[in-house]
DNA sequence: TAGTGGTCTAGACCACGGG
DNA sequence: CCGTGGTCTAGACCACTAG
């Protein structure tokens, strides 16, 4: 593991031992050069890590402060797959799964030139017995050579990246604000023309490869989102 | 003006220049350091830069290539105000403009214990005639200690940093769908419990102080989002 | 195995903040 | 003025990619 990365990772633990709440001083950046016994470039960028974020903040002339943790239950869309905490894998249910070729709309939203072998699933997402989101995702079979309705109940991002060891690098989403149809509404046990949000995702891999595109569509009762901007843009 | 910064703005021309798209490599390290002149740590921070705002990815082994642009006509949720191509200042309608003391949900929202001096502005932003985004947001006069009606129809974050030379940091949203009520819906020109996205954004200086609370209210019809997800956490 | 990006160090000097 | 973070350099060595 890099060293900055295990540096940030102390620094964290070292702001939940202590209680570090919000607007709170963390050790100055000589101080943590000796603590860790590293550089001080390594140290920026451990520090640079944790202000994206959302850690902490540095101020010129001042020192490093801890800035406001996620806050628990809401779902989070920058951060990648949406659902990190309150998505529970366990409550996911396969509504559809099936090995087909890549239909025009998708091939075009992914830039893929010939017909190409995919997977398709559509997925109900719930969160305490609520439903929160209906999800319909393709998967390219040349970077995502195997998948199963099994795997699909689970986290099909936690396999790709650990099952299969393939690296998911970034995404590009785009929303907007929908009235549910008829279909959706049942399946997410609301009415017809009751607001929700689209959300169409592309996925990419390690090297710029498109492998994924999904359509999520969640549930206005039961979810909210947050997004702590980073600090920095160093 | 920073180094690393010159270098990035740099790089974006160069690509804008030669036309590069998606997928298409740019020059190696080396060869930056020769082109701009600097060291490789400095090639290395504004490719983060860049890197962070999605204009390229770095692939180790083989090369740094060009990420797709941003795509005009969508909201940016993540990039300060939202609003940032999309709404024009020309067409902002002040509806209300009052100097008042904080309310009390804003104080918690805020963090604040005493009773505070604030600005209250309620605007209705258009796009293309059309209105977009309902917005009511809150400045405290600790921090801007002045504001008028003739300013905020303009763009008041502007003001801020340009006319009082103050650095806006980082912020927190919090989002949730919702159904207009009767008021809202007049407003924005649509029908009552027609779909919404409501955002509460707080906002932060450069030393961590809260300064700003803001609730935005968007038209579904006439916005559209999207969200790159910055590659590499450095 | 050559090419290209990634990590890390040690140290010089700059810029801002607050007493 | 001093303390603290910010920028930059030069160079060593590691890790991954691709032919």
């Amino acid at each position: 593991m890099k060293k900055y990365q295990i540096v940030a990772d102390k620094i964290t633990d070292y702001i939940k031992e202590k209680g570090l709440v919000q607007g709170d001083k963390i050790p100055k950046i000589d101080a943590l050069i000796k603590m860790y016994g590293v550089s001080k470039a390594t140290i920026l960028q451990a520090l640079s890590l944790l202000a994206q974020k959302g850690v902490v903040y540095k101020v010129q002339g001042s020192g490093i402060f801890v800035r406001r943790p996620a806050i628990s239950g809401y779902i989070s869309l920058t951060s990648n797959r949406g659902f990190g905490e309150v998505i529970d894998n366990e409550n996911t249910k396969v509504l559809k799964f099936e090995e087909i070729e890549l239909p025009e709309k998708q091939q075009r939203l992914m830039k893929c030139d010939e017909k190409e072998a995919c997977y398709h699933v559509i997925r109900l997402h719930f969160h305490e017995g609520k439903p929160i989101v209906l999800e319909s995702s393709y998967f390219l079979k040349k970077y995502v050579p195997f998948l199963s309705k099994e795997i699909a109940k689970g986290s099909i991002f936690k396999f790709i990246k650990e099952g299969l060891n393939t690296e998911i690098r970034f995404s590009d989403k785009y929303m907007e604000i929908i009235k549910l149809n008829e279909e959706q509404a049942k399946v997410l046990q609301l009415e017809k023309n009751d607001p929700a949000l689209e959300v169409n995702d592309v996925y990419y891999l390690a090297k710029g490869q498109i492998f994924n595109c999904s359509q999520l569509i969640y549930n206005y009762k039961n979810s909210k989102f947050f997004d702590q901007s980073p600090d920095e843009l160093i």
